[in-house]
DNA sequence: GCATATGGGACTATCTTAGTCCAATATGCT
DNA sequence: AGCATATTGGACTAAGATAGTCCCATATGC
């Protein structure tokens, strides 16, 4: 259903590893290897990330990035925003364009709402949970399979 | 961020169109001229909703469309899912194709978990809610701004 | 049979996305 | 100072998805 680009679970990948090295300055060449992810998509994906102030950048010999905050404090929807741009589930409920179909159109609204209930759950998200299994979310499993099995009873 | 199709939104006006005509069968050409949107799209998107079993067709002279169901009765999940197609939020999430990133990924399961997060708000919201509005949303209305009129003619 | 509709699909132009590459700049080390 | 290493910014292309249109077959009512 709703999409985010391969390169926001690049992207995401690449701050996961980040926050694995703690701290440490790594390279986009340390991160591309470690991800296995192609370098200069890793070069571009850290450049938005800078950009984005998801991560500091160190530049010259032995230079890298580290996370610019410890992965507790960085969200899900920054991430989203950073890598995606702050777009909105729809066109017109974001840019100053509306449609001229507005008049007829009270369907806008509710799609900002819902769009809203979407960032809500992004917000509860933070780089933290996306690294290490935490499994504290408000939410039912149906049917995870993904290679290994990790016990957990979906509480709530 | 997170973004569903023009199609998505404009079907979705159809379909409140076709809400507000409580059951009455009306043509694609009704539907265009109801909603302004162009015919062929009008055409496309009847179709395929349609086909998603969220609209009832009756073929032949006096014949169209009218919703299968109740506006209470479909969710804004089944709209998204019938014009977005079974989408999910990332691709390795959904496919059989588990990436070989896999391995350093602990990324995707998060992914999923926000994904259903999100898969949760839709289910909430009905065909009746985006219709007229209700504004019984689980939530807080931070600033909705939706002022000023843009001509943007890009069809009919 | 004719007018009116939908059904299914093909088709194209356009936009976005993914991915790559290059020249400029900044830093550490010898 | 000079060289190697690394980020910065932007341009660029190829591929894919999207939006939108059109055509022909089929079904129904008069």
């Amino acid at each position: 259903m709703l999409r985010i680009s391969k390169l926001t679970d690049y992207g995401t990948m690449i701050l996961v590893y980040l926050a694995a090295q703690t701290g440490k300055v790594c390279s986009a060449n340390d991160v591309a290897s470690g991800t296995r992810i192609a370098l200069p998509t890793v070069q571009k994906l850290l450049k938005i990330l800078a950009r984005g102030d998801l991560v500091h950048s160190l530049r010259g010999a032995d230079g890298g990035y580290a996370l610019s905050r410890p992965p507790e404090r960085i969200s899900a929807a920054e991430i989203v925003d950073v890598l995606e741009g702050p777009l909105s589930i729809t066109e017109c409920s974001m840019t100053d364009s509306q449609c001229e179909l507005e008049e007829g159109c009270p369907v806008g609204d509710a799609w900002q709402k819902i769009n809203r209930t979407i960032r809500g759950a992004l917000d509860t998200v933070t780089l933290a949970d996306l690294a290490h299994p935490p499994h504290e979310f408000p939410l039912p499993q149906p049917s995870a399979r993904r290679g290994k099995i990790v016990e957990r009873r979906s509480h709530d």
